[in-house]
DNA sequence: AAACTCAACTTGTATATACAAGTTAACAGG
DNA sequence: CCTGTTAACTTGTATATACAAGTTGAGTTT
Protein backbone atom coordinates (compact mmCIF):
# COMPACT_ATOMS: atom_id res chain seq x y z
CA UNK A 1 0.00 0.00 0.00
CA UNK A 2 2.81 2.60 0.13
CA UNK A 3 3.14 4.85 -2.55
CA UNK A 4 6.55 5.47 -4.40
CA UNK A 5 8.17 8.45 -3.25
CA UNK A 6 8.14 10.33 -6.32
CA UNK A 7 4.59 9.62 -6.83
CA UNK A 8 4.22 10.98 -2.82
CA UNK A 9 5.99 14.52 -3.76
CA UNK A 10 3.41 14.59 -6.81
CA UNK A 11 0.42 14.37 -4.48
CA UNK A 12 1.77 17.02 -2.28
CA UNK A 13 3.02 19.29 -4.46
CA UNK A 14 -0.87 18.86 -6.46
CA UNK A 15 -2.37 19.68 -3.14
CA UNK A 16 0.08 22.35 -2.51
CA UNK A 17 -0.98 23.78 -5.85
CA UNK A 18 -4.51 23.44 -5.30
CA UNK A 19 -4.84 25.03 -1.77
CA UNK A 20 -3.17 27.89 -3.32
CA UNK A 21 -0.06 27.65 -1.28
CA UNK A 22 2.05 27.87 -4.89
CA UNK A 23 0.18 30.94 -6.04
CA UNK A 24 -0.56 30.67 -9.86
CA UNK A 25 2.12 32.21 -12.17
CA UNK A 26 4.72 32.28 -9.39
CA UNK A 27 7.68 29.36 -9.50
CA UNK A 28 7.62 25.98 -7.39
CA UNK A 29 11.21 25.42 -5.74
CA UNK A 30 13.42 23.91 -8.31
CA UNK A 31 14.50 20.46 -8.99
CA UNK A 32 17.49 20.88 -6.71
CA UNK A 33 15.95 22.50 -3.93
CA UNK A 34 12.80 20.04 -4.13
CA UNK A 35 15.46 17.12 -4.77
CA UNK A 36 17.23 18.20 -0.77
CA UNK A 37 13.79 18.90 0.62
CA UNK A 38 13.08 15.18 0.28
CA UNK A 39 16.31 13.16 -0.17
CA UNK A 40 15.47 12.25 -3.50
CA UNK A 41 17.27 12.46 -6.77
CA UNK A 42 16.50 14.80 -8.86
CA UNK A 43 15.87 11.89 -11.43
CA UNK A 44 12.81 11.31 -9.11
CA UNK A 45 11.72 14.75 -8.92
CA UNK A 46 11.53 15.09 -12.60
CA UNK A 47 8.90 11.95 -12.64
CA UNK A 48 6.51 14.10 -10.22
CA UNK A 49 7.04 17.11 -12.19
CA UNK A 50 6.41 15.36 -15.67
CA UNK A 51 3.20 13.95 -14.09
CA UNK A 52 2.39 17.58 -13.19
CA UNK A 53 3.31 18.60 -16.00
CA UNK A 54 1.20 16.72 -18.25
CA UNK A 55 -1.84 16.97 -15.90
CA UNK A 56 -1.59 20.81 -16.76
CA UNK A 57 -0.48 21.64 -13.01
CA UNK A 58 2.79 23.23 -14.05
CA UNK A 59 4.57 24.55 -17.43
CA UNK A 60 8.53 24.01 -17.46
CA UNK A 61 11.25 26.33 -19.14
CA UNK A 62 14.50 25.81 -19.55
CA UNK A 63 16.89 28.15 -17.13
CA UNK A 64 13.79 29.02 -15.97
CA UNK A 65 11.95 26.45 -13.45
CA UNK A 66 8.43 25.76 -13.25
CA UNK A 67 5.52 27.91 -13.30
CA UNK A 68 2.32 26.88 -11.49
CA UNK A 69 -0.40 27.31 -14.19
CA UNK A 70 -3.66 28.90 -14.22
CA UNK A 71 -6.26 26.15 -13.37
CA UNK A 72 -7.42 24.31 -16.48
CA UNK A 73 -11.34 24.16 -16.87
CA UNK A 74 -13.11 20.92 -15.50
CA UNK A 75 -12.96 18.30 -18.60
CA UNK A 76 -15.89 18.95 -20.99
CA UNK A 77 -16.62 22.01 -19.51
CA UNK A 78 -19.70 24.13 -20.96
CA UNK A 79 -19.18 27.97 -21.73
CA UNK A 80 -21.69 30.18 -23.20
CA UNK A 81 -20.83 32.39 -25.97
CA UNK A 82 -22.85 35.13 -27.85
CA UNK A 83 -22.69 34.90 -31.32
CA UNK A 84 -24.16 38.32 -31.94
CA UNK A 85 -21.01 39.53 -33.33
CA UNK A 86 -19.32 37.73 -36.24
CA UNK A 87 -16.85 35.59 -34.12
CA UNK A 88 -18.74 35.16 -31.05
CA UNK A 89 -15.40 35.05 -28.70
CA UNK A 90 -16.69 36.72 -25.44
CA UNK A 91 -17.37 34.41 -23.11
CA UNK A 92 -20.37 35.05 -20.86
CA UNK A 93 -20.76 34.23 -17.07
CA UNK A 94 -23.56 32.31 -16.05
CA UNK A 95 -24.81 31.98 -12.39
CA UNK A 96 -26.13 28.51 -11.11
CA UNK A 97 -29.60 27.78 -9.12
CA UNK A 98 -30.85 25.20 -7.09
CA UNK A 99 -34.17 24.11 -8.30
CA UNK A 100 -34.16 21.79 -5.87
CA UNK A 101 -31.80 20.75 -2.60
CA UNK A 102 -29.70 17.94 -4.06
CA UNK A 103 -31.54 14.51 -2.81
CA UNK A 104 -31.06 11.10 -2.23
CA UNK A 105 -33.64 8.94 -4.22
CA UNK A 106 -33.70 5.66 -6.35
CA UNK A 107 -32.92 5.50 -10.04
CA UNK A 108 -35.93 6.06 -12.42
CA UNK A 109 -37.08 2.88 -14.07
CA UNK A 110 -36.20 4.29 -17.58
CA UNK A 111 -32.99 5.62 -16.89
CA UNK A 112 -30.99 7.18 -20.37
CA UNK A 113 -28.16 4.83 -19.36
CA UNK A 114 -27.19 1.57 -18.57
CA UNK A 115 -26.89 0.96 -14.99
CA UNK A 116 -24.88 -1.90 -13.07
CA UNK A 117 -26.33 -3.69 -9.99
CA UNK A 118 -24.76 -1.97 -7.29
CA UNK A 119 -25.11 0.96 -9.20
CA UNK A 120 -29.27 0.22 -9.10
CA UNK A 121 -28.65 -0.92 -5.29
CA UNK A 122 -26.98 2.42 -3.58
CA UNK A 123 -29.69 4.91 -5.40
CA UNK A 124 -28.82 7.85 -6.61
CA UNK A 125 -28.21 11.62 -5.43
CA UNK A 126 -30.40 13.94 -7.51
CA UNK A 127 -29.21 17.56 -8.54
CA UNK A 128 -31.42 19.84 -10.41
CA UNK A 129 -29.94 23.31 -11.57
CA UNK A 130 -30.86 26.01 -13.34
CA UNK A 131 -27.87 28.45 -15.14
CA UNK A 132 -28.92 31.81 -16.68
CA UNK A 133 -26.94 34.77 -18.47
CA UNK A 134 -27.72 37.62 -17.84
CA UNK A 135 -30.83 36.61 -15.85
CA UNK A 136 -32.23 34.82 -19.22
CA UNK A 137 -32.54 30.88 -18.40
CA UNK A 138 -30.04 29.00 -20.67
CA UNK A 139 -29.47 25.65 -19.21
CA UNK A 140 -31.10 22.86 -17.56
CA UNK A 141 -28.67 20.72 -15.63
CA UNK A 142 -30.36 17.45 -13.75
CA UNK A 143 -27.17 15.37 -12.44
CA UNK A 144 -27.31 11.72 -11.28
CA UNK A 145 -24.42 10.14 -8.87
CA UNK A 146 -24.67 6.74 -7.43
CA UNK A 147 -24.83 7.21 -3.70
CA UNK A 148 -21.42 4.67 -3.16
CA UNK A 149 -18.86 5.89 -0.76
CA UNK A 150 -19.93 9.02 -0.91
CA UNK A 151 -20.77 9.62 2.29
CA UNK A 152 -22.88 13.39 3.62
CA UNK A 153 -23.13 14.18 0.51
CA UNK A 154 -26.14 16.22 0.70
CA UNK A 155 -24.64 18.17 3.95
CA UNK A 156 -21.20 19.05 1.97
CA UNK A 157 -20.81 22.45 1.50
CA UNK A 158 -19.81 23.07 -2.22
CA UNK A 159 -16.20 24.07 -3.36
CA UNK A 160 -15.84 27.18 -5.37
CA UNK A 161 -19.78 26.42 -6.41
CA UNK A 162 -18.11 23.57 -8.57
CA UNK A 163 -19.58 19.66 -7.89
CA UNK A 164 -16.58 18.42 -9.48
CA UNK A 165 -13.86 20.89 -7.39
CA UNK A 166 -16.53 19.91 -4.50
CA UNK A 167 -15.98 15.87 -5.54
CA UNK A 168 -11.86 16.15 -5.65
CA UNK A 169 -11.57 18.24 -2.26
CA UNK A 170 -13.94 15.92 -0.26
CA UNK A 171 -13.70 12.16 -1.74
CA UNK A 172 -10.33 12.65 -4.27
CA UNK A 173 -12.60 12.40 -7.01
CA UNK A 174 -11.61 13.04 -10.61
CA UNK A 175 -13.38 13.60 -13.92
CA UNK A 176 -11.17 11.30 -16.37
CA UNK A 177 -13.20 11.31 -19.26
CA UNK A 178 -16.91 12.62 -20.68
CA UNK A 179 -19.33 10.11 -23.30
CA UNK A 180 -21.61 12.56 -24.32
CA UNK A 181 -24.47 12.32 -27.26
CA UNK A 182 -25.88 15.40 -28.87
CA UNK A 183 -29.39 16.50 -29.94
CA UNK A 184 -31.40 18.89 -31.11
CA UNK A 185 -35.40 18.43 -30.60
CA UNK A 186 -38.04 20.32 -29.72
CA UNK A 187 -39.06 22.28 -27.06
CA UNK A 188 -42.14 20.74 -25.18
CA UNK A 189 -44.01 23.18 -22.82
CA UNK A 190 -42.35 22.26 -19.76
CA UNK A 191 -38.40 23.34 -21.23
CA UNK A 192 -40.14 25.63 -23.11
CA UNK A 193 -41.50 27.77 -20.12
CA UNK A 194 -38.31 27.24 -17.89
CA UNK A 195 -36.72 28.71 -20.85
CA UNK A 196 -39.62 31.39 -21.64
CA UNK A 197 -39.78 30.24 -24.84
CA UNK A 198 -42.28 29.06 -27.64
CA UNK A 199 -43.17 25.18 -27.45
CA UNK A 200 -41.57 23.83 -30.66
CA UNK A 201 -38.39 26.12 -30.18
CA UNK A 202 -35.12 24.09 -31.60
CA UNK A 203 -33.06 23.67 -28.26
CA UNK A 204 -30.22 21.36 -28.15
CA UNK A 205 -29.73 17.96 -25.37
CA UNK A 206 -27.20 16.68 -24.13
CA UNK A 207 -26.58 13.03 -22.29
CA UNK A 208 -23.73 12.78 -20.42
CA UNK A 209 -21.47 9.98 -18.81
CA UNK A 210 -18.74 11.06 -16.59
CA UNK A 211 -15.53 8.31 -16.16
CA UNK A 212 -13.77 8.89 -12.87
CA UNK A 213 -10.65 7.69 -11.40
CA UNK A 214 -12.81 5.70 -9.00
CA UNK A 215 -13.23 2.20 -11.27
CA UNK A 216 -16.54 1.73 -12.47
CA UNK A 217 -17.91 5.01 -10.62
CA UNK A 218 -19.94 6.72 -13.34
CA UNK A 219 -21.69 10.31 -13.13
CA UNK A 220 -24.53 10.96 -14.98
CA UNK A 221 -26.43 14.25 -16.48
CA UNK A 222 -29.20 15.45 -18.71
CA UNK A 223 -28.88 19.12 -19.83
CA UNK A 224 -31.36 21.16 -21.82
CA UNK A 225 -29.95 24.01 -23.66
CA UNK A 226 -31.56 27.55 -24.92
CA UNK A 227 -28.95 28.10 -28.17
CA UNK A 228 -31.24 31.21 -28.53
CA UNK A 229 -28.88 33.97 -27.48
CA UNK A 230 -25.74 32.16 -26.86
CA UNK A 231 -24.19 29.14 -28.47
CA UNK A 232 -23.01 26.14 -25.97
CA UNK A 233 -18.73 26.23 -26.18
CA UNK A 234 -16.84 23.42 -25.15
CA UNK A 235 -12.43 23.12 -25.20
CA UNK A 236 -10.96 19.70 -26.22
CA UNK A 237 -7.61 19.44 -25.67
CA UNK B 1 18.19 21.12 -34.98
CA UNK B 2 19.35 18.09 -33.63
CA UNK B 3 16.92 15.72 -32.10
CA UNK B 4 17.66 14.63 -28.71
CA UNK B 5 18.15 10.98 -28.95
CA UNK B 6 15.36 9.92 -26.94
CA UNK B 7 12.62 12.02 -28.67
CA UNK B 8 14.09 10.04 -32.39
CA UNK B 9 13.13 6.78 -31.07
CA UNK B 10 9.87 8.07 -29.53
CA UNK B 11 9.30 9.11 -33.43
CA UNK B 12 10.84 6.13 -34.80
CA UNK B 13 8.98 3.64 -32.16
CA UNK B 14 5.58 6.05 -33.18
CA UNK B 15 6.01 6.05 -36.77
CA UNK B 16 6.46 2.12 -36.64
CA UNK B 17 2.96 1.63 -34.64
CA UNK B 18 1.27 4.11 -37.23
CA UNK B 19 2.38 1.79 -40.09
CA UNK B 20 1.22 -0.90 -38.59
CA UNK B 21 4.98 -2.81 -38.46
CA UNK B 22 3.79 -3.43 -34.87
CA UNK B 23 0.58 -4.94 -34.60
CA UNK B 24 -2.11 -3.23 -32.41
CA UNK B 25 -2.36 -5.97 -29.40
CA UNK B 26 1.53 -7.07 -29.68
CA UNK B 27 4.43 -6.31 -27.19
CA UNK B 28 6.74 -3.63 -28.11
CA UNK B 29 10.48 -5.10 -28.01
CA UNK B 30 11.40 -4.54 -24.55
CA UNK B 31 13.76 -2.07 -22.98
CA UNK B 32 16.51 -3.73 -22.12
CA UNK B 33 16.14 -4.74 -26.02
CA UNK B 34 15.40 -0.96 -27.60
CA UNK B 35 18.22 -0.31 -25.24
CA UNK B 36 20.73 -2.29 -26.80
CA UNK B 37 19.22 -1.96 -30.09
CA UNK B 38 19.83 2.01 -30.33
CA UNK B 39 23.04 2.29 -28.10
CA UNK B 40 20.95 4.42 -25.31
CA UNK B 41 20.49 4.04 -22.22
CA UNK B 42 16.77 2.29 -20.41
CA UNK B 43 16.38 5.51 -18.85
CA UNK B 44 16.22 7.11 -22.19
CA UNK B 45 14.09 4.28 -23.57
CA UNK B 46 11.71 5.01 -20.46
CA UNK B 47 11.20 8.53 -21.63
CA UNK B 48 10.49 7.66 -25.00
CA UNK B 49 7.93 4.68 -23.96
CA UNK B 50 6.33 7.14 -21.59
CA UNK B 51 5.54 9.51 -24.45
CA UNK B 52 3.78 7.09 -26.22
CA UNK B 53 2.00 5.84 -23.40
CA UNK B 54 0.87 9.41 -23.07
CA UNK B 55 -0.14 9.89 -26.32
CA UNK B 56 -2.05 6.59 -25.93
CA UNK B 57 -0.01 4.20 -28.14
CA UNK B 58 0.85 1.95 -26.14
CA UNK B 59 -0.08 0.70 -22.59
CA UNK B 60 2.44 -0.59 -20.50
CA UNK B 61 2.01 -3.76 -17.81
CA UNK B 62 4.91 -4.54 -15.23
CA UNK B 63 6.70 -8.06 -15.70
CA UNK B 64 4.73 -8.02 -19.13
CA UNK B 65 5.77 -5.61 -21.51
CA UNK B 66 4.67 -2.52 -23.86
CA UNK B 67 1.21 -3.40 -25.29
CA UNK B 68 0.62 -1.98 -28.61
CA UNK B 69 -2.98 -0.27 -28.44
CA UNK B 70 -5.73 0.39 -30.71
CA UNK B 71 -5.71 3.54 -32.66
CA UNK B 72 -7.50 6.18 -30.96
CA UNK B 73 -10.18 8.11 -32.29
CA UNK B 74 -9.03 11.39 -33.36
CA UNK B 75 -9.90 14.28 -30.89
CA UNK B 76 -13.18 15.30 -30.74
CA UNK B 77 -14.70 12.65 -33.33
CA UNK B 78 -18.25 12.81 -33.99
CA UNK B 79 -20.22 9.36 -34.06
CA UNK B 80 -23.37 8.74 -34.84
CA UNK B 81 -25.96 6.92 -32.29
CA UNK B 82 -29.40 5.30 -32.42
CA UNK B 83 -31.65 5.93 -29.47
CA UNK B 84 -34.62 4.22 -30.46
CA UNK B 85 -33.37 1.77 -27.37
CA UNK B 86 -33.08 3.46 -23.66
CA UNK B 87 -29.13 3.38 -24.02
CA UNK B 88 -28.61 3.91 -27.03
CA UNK B 89 -25.24 2.03 -27.11
CA UNK B 90 -25.09 1.01 -30.48
CA UNK B 91 -22.24 2.99 -32.83
CA UNK B 92 -23.09 3.22 -36.49
CA UNK B 93 -21.07 3.27 -38.95
CA UNK B 94 -21.18 6.48 -41.56
CA UNK B 95 -20.85 6.47 -45.59
CA UNK B 96 -18.85 9.87 -46.73
CA UNK B 97 -19.20 11.41 -50.55
CA UNK B 98 -17.56 14.56 -51.34
CA UNK B 99 -20.30 17.49 -52.70
CA UNK B 100 -17.52 18.78 -54.76
CA UNK B 101 -13.88 18.23 -55.00
CA UNK B 102 -11.71 19.72 -52.64
CA UNK B 103 -10.78 22.85 -54.23
CA UNK B 104 -8.72 25.70 -53.20
CA UNK B 105 -10.85 29.71 -52.74
CA UNK B 106 -10.62 32.64 -50.84
CA UNK B 107 -12.12 32.76 -47.47
CA UNK B 108 -15.82 34.09 -47.23
CA UNK B 109 -15.95 37.82 -46.41
CA UNK B 110 -18.11 37.07 -43.39
CA UNK B 111 -16.31 33.72 -42.32
CA UNK B 112 -17.20 32.56 -38.90
CA UNK B 113 -13.66 32.82 -36.88
CA UNK B 114 -11.50 35.27 -37.10
CA UNK B 115 -8.69 35.54 -39.25
CA UNK B 116 -4.61 36.11 -39.08
CA UNK B 117 -3.76 38.50 -42.21
CA UNK B 118 -1.45 35.52 -43.33
CA UNK B 119 -3.89 33.10 -43.13
CA UNK B 120 -6.44 35.63 -45.41
CA UNK B 121 -3.72 35.80 -47.48
CA UNK B 122 -2.68 32.35 -48.25
CA UNK B 123 -6.68 31.59 -49.36
CA UNK B 124 -8.76 28.54 -48.13
CA UNK B 125 -9.16 25.04 -49.86
CA UNK B 126 -12.80 23.73 -48.74
CA UNK B 127 -13.99 20.69 -48.35
CA UNK B 128 -18.02 20.07 -48.42
CA UNK B 129 -19.26 16.18 -47.46
CA UNK B 130 -22.17 14.83 -46.50
CA UNK B 131 -22.17 11.78 -44.09
CA UNK B 132 -24.93 9.04 -44.36
CA UNK B 133 -26.25 6.46 -42.05
CA UNK B 134 -28.37 3.44 -43.29
CA UNK B 135 -28.85 5.36 -46.42
CA UNK B 136 -30.06 8.79 -44.65
CA UNK B 137 -28.04 11.88 -44.55
CA UNK B 138 -27.08 13.17 -41.43
CA UNK B 139 -24.13 15.46 -41.38
CA UNK B 140 -23.30 18.27 -43.48
CA UNK B 141 -19.85 19.31 -43.26
CA UNK B 142 -17.49 22.42 -44.21
CA UNK B 143 -14.21 22.18 -43.93
CA UNK B 144 -11.63 25.02 -44.66
CA UNK B 145 -7.91 24.64 -44.40
CA UNK B 146 -5.66 27.74 -44.85
CA UNK B 147 -3.21 27.46 -48.33
CA UNK B 148 -0.26 27.22 -46.60
CA UNK B 149 2.96 24.76 -46.54
CA UNK B 150 0.54 22.08 -47.83
CA UNK B 151 1.93 21.40 -51.33
CA UNK B 152 -0.33 19.60 -53.45
CA UNK B 153 -2.80 19.13 -51.23
CA UNK B 154 -6.11 19.03 -53.63
CA UNK B 155 -3.90 16.03 -55.44
CA UNK B 156 -3.15 13.73 -52.63
CA UNK B 157 -4.54 10.58 -51.73
CA UNK B 158 -7.25 10.25 -48.91
CA UNK B 159 -5.28 7.99 -45.82
CA UNK B 160 -8.31 5.51 -44.71
CA UNK B 161 -11.28 7.71 -45.98
CA UNK B 162 -9.72 10.65 -43.26
CA UNK B 163 -8.90 13.86 -43.45
CA UNK B 164 -6.84 14.21 -40.15
CA UNK B 165 -4.98 10.50 -41.02
CA UNK B 166 -4.02 11.94 -44.29
CA UNK B 167 -2.71 15.58 -43.08
CA UNK B 168 -0.86 13.23 -40.56
CA UNK B 169 0.27 11.30 -42.84
CA UNK B 170 1.98 13.54 -45.75
CA UNK B 171 2.36 16.91 -43.74
CA UNK B 172 3.09 15.37 -40.18
CA UNK B 173 0.46 17.70 -38.90
CA UNK B 174 -1.55 16.54 -35.73
CA UNK B 175 -4.43 17.88 -34.12
CA UNK B 176 -3.79 19.11 -30.46
CA UNK B 177 -7.20 20.62 -29.22
CA UNK B 178 -10.49 21.73 -30.75
CA UNK B 179 -12.63 25.06 -29.87
CA UNK B 180 -16.05 24.38 -30.42
CA UNK B 181 -19.46 25.95 -30.46
CA UNK B 182 -22.89 24.37 -30.52
CA UNK B 183 -26.63 25.58 -31.09
CA UNK B 184 -29.66 23.88 -32.10
CA UNK B 185 -31.62 25.73 -34.46
CA UNK B 186 -34.64 25.49 -37.44
CA UNK B 187 -33.78 24.17 -40.50
CA UNK B 188 -33.70 26.34 -43.48
CA UNK B 189 -35.10 25.22 -46.71
CA UNK B 190 -32.03 24.51 -48.07
CA UNK B 191 -30.49 22.64 -45.21
CA UNK B 192 -33.79 20.64 -44.78
CA UNK B 193 -33.99 19.26 -48.50
CA UNK B 194 -30.39 17.81 -47.78
CA UNK B 195 -31.79 16.25 -44.88
CA UNK B 196 -35.31 15.52 -46.17
CA UNK B 197 -36.95 17.12 -43.92
CA UNK B 198 -39.23 20.00 -43.21
CA UNK B 199 -38.11 23.08 -42.88
CA UNK B 200 -38.15 24.50 -39.50
CA UNK B 201 -37.05 21.01 -38.05
CA UNK B 202 -34.21 21.17 -35.39
CA UNK B 203 -31.15 20.54 -36.89
CA UNK B 204 -27.75 20.49 -34.36
CA UNK B 205 -25.06 23.12 -35.95
CA UNK B 206 -21.33 23.34 -35.08
CA UNK B 207 -18.83 25.54 -35.53
CA UNK B 208 -15.19 24.26 -34.79
CA UNK B 209 -11.60 25.60 -34.43
CA UNK B 210 -8.61 22.66 -34.73
CA UNK B 211 -5.56 23.64 -33.09
CA UNK B 212 -2.99 21.81 -34.70
CA UNK B 213 0.87 21.01 -33.71
CA UNK B 214 1.94 24.11 -36.22
CA UNK B 215 1.60 26.71 -34.11
CA UNK B 216 -1.02 29.32 -36.05
CA UNK B 217 -2.18 26.28 -38.02
CA UNK B 218 -5.69 26.06 -38.03
CA UNK B 219 -8.59 24.36 -39.47
CA UNK B 220 -12.15 25.40 -39.57
CA UNK B 221 -15.45 23.61 -39.78
CA UNK B 222 -18.80 23.97 -39.93
CA UNK B 223 -21.22 21.17 -39.29
CA UNK B 224 -25.09 20.60 -40.10
CA UNK B 225 -26.59 17.61 -38.09
CA UNK B 226 -30.11 15.69 -38.46
CA UNK B 227 -30.77 14.57 -35.09
CA UNK B 228 -33.73 12.90 -35.60
CA UNK B 229 -32.78 9.48 -36.21
CA UNK B 230 -28.97 9.51 -34.25
CA UNK B 231 -27.38 11.46 -31.76
CA UNK B 232 -24.30 12.41 -32.28
CA UNK B 233 -21.46 11.01 -29.65
CA UNK B 234 -18.37 12.40 -28.75
CA UNK B 235 -16.07 11.13 -26.10
CA UNK B 236 -13.83 13.62 -24.03
CA UNK B 237 -10.57 11.98 -22.66
C1' DA C 1 -2.90 -35.00 -14.03
C1' DA C 2 -2.48 -31.34 -10.81
C1' DA C 3 0.08 -28.42 -7.86
C1' DC C 4 4.22 -26.26 -6.55
C1' DT C 5 8.90 -24.10 -7.25
C1' DC C 6 11.89 -21.48 -9.52
C1' DA C 7 14.57 -19.21 -13.03
C1' DA C 8 14.38 -15.92 -16.53
C1' DC C 9 12.23 -12.61 -18.30
C1' DT C 10 9.47 -8.12 -18.07
C1' DT C 11 8.55 -3.09 -16.16
C1' DG C 12 8.83 -0.08 -11.75
C1' DT C 13 11.50 2.52 -8.39
C1' DA C 14 15.71 4.49 -7.01
C1' DT C 15 20.67 6.49 -6.54
C1' DA C 16 24.72 9.04 -8.25
C1' DT C 17 26.80 11.65 -11.62
C1' DA C 18 28.01 14.62 -15.73
C1' DC C 19 27.54 18.05 -19.03
C1' DA C 20 24.55 20.92 -22.37
C1' DA C 21 21.65 24.74 -22.90
C1' DG C 22 18.55 28.57 -21.61
C1' DT C 23 17.83 32.61 -18.17
C1' DT C 24 19.00 36.28 -15.23
C1' DA C 25 21.26 39.55 -12.52
C1' DA C 26 25.45 41.57 -11.18
C1' DC C 27 29.52 43.60 -12.61
C1' DA C 28 33.22 45.66 -15.56
C1' DG C 29 34.50 48.59 -19.38
C1' DG C 30 33.41 51.66 -22.73
C1' DC D 1 24.43 55.80 -19.05
C1' DC D 2 24.72 51.90 -21.86
C1' DT D 3 26.80 47.55 -23.38
C1' DG D 4 28.88 43.30 -23.22
C1' DT D 5 30.78 39.56 -20.34
C1' DT D 6 30.43 36.41 -16.92
C1' DA D 7 28.93 33.64 -13.03
C1' DA D 8 25.31 31.35 -10.93
C1' DC D 9 21.35 29.71 -11.30
C1' DT D 10 17.56 27.00 -13.87
C1' DT D 11 15.80 22.72 -16.73
C1' DG D 12 17.20 19.26 -20.54
C1' DT D 13 19.78 15.23 -22.07
C1' DA D 14 22.49 11.35 -21.02
C1' DT D 15 25.16 7.28 -18.78
C1' DA D 16 25.72 3.44 -15.46
C1' DT D 17 23.97 0.76 -11.99
C1' DA D 18 20.99 -1.72 -8.48
C1' DC D 19 17.21 -3.95 -6.66
C1' DA D 20 11.92 -4.56 -6.26
C1' DA D 21 7.94 -6.52 -8.14
C1' DG D 22 4.87 -8.65 -11.59
C1' DT D 23 4.54 -12.46 -15.38
C1' DT D 24 5.37 -16.68 -17.59
C1' DG D 25 6.75 -21.07 -18.78
C1' DA D 26 9.70 -24.99 -17.84
C1' DG D 27 10.67 -28.43 -14.70
C1' DT D 28 9.89 -30.89 -10.35
C1' DT D 29 7.16 -32.88 -6.96
C1' DT D 30 2.95 -34.76 -5.30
Amino acid sequence: MKLPRYKQLHQRLKSDILSGHYAEGSLLPSENTLSAQHKITRVMVRQALSALEQEGYIARRQGKGSIVCAQQPALGLLSFRGFSEVLGETEHSATSQFLSKPHATTWSKDFFFDLSVSEQKAGCITIERLRKVDDQPVMLEFTYLPNLNIPNFCDKKWVQGSLFRMLYWYYQLEITNVDQRIRALAAEAETAEQFHLDMGTPILHIHRKYGTNRPNYFIYSSLYCNTEHYAIGTIIK
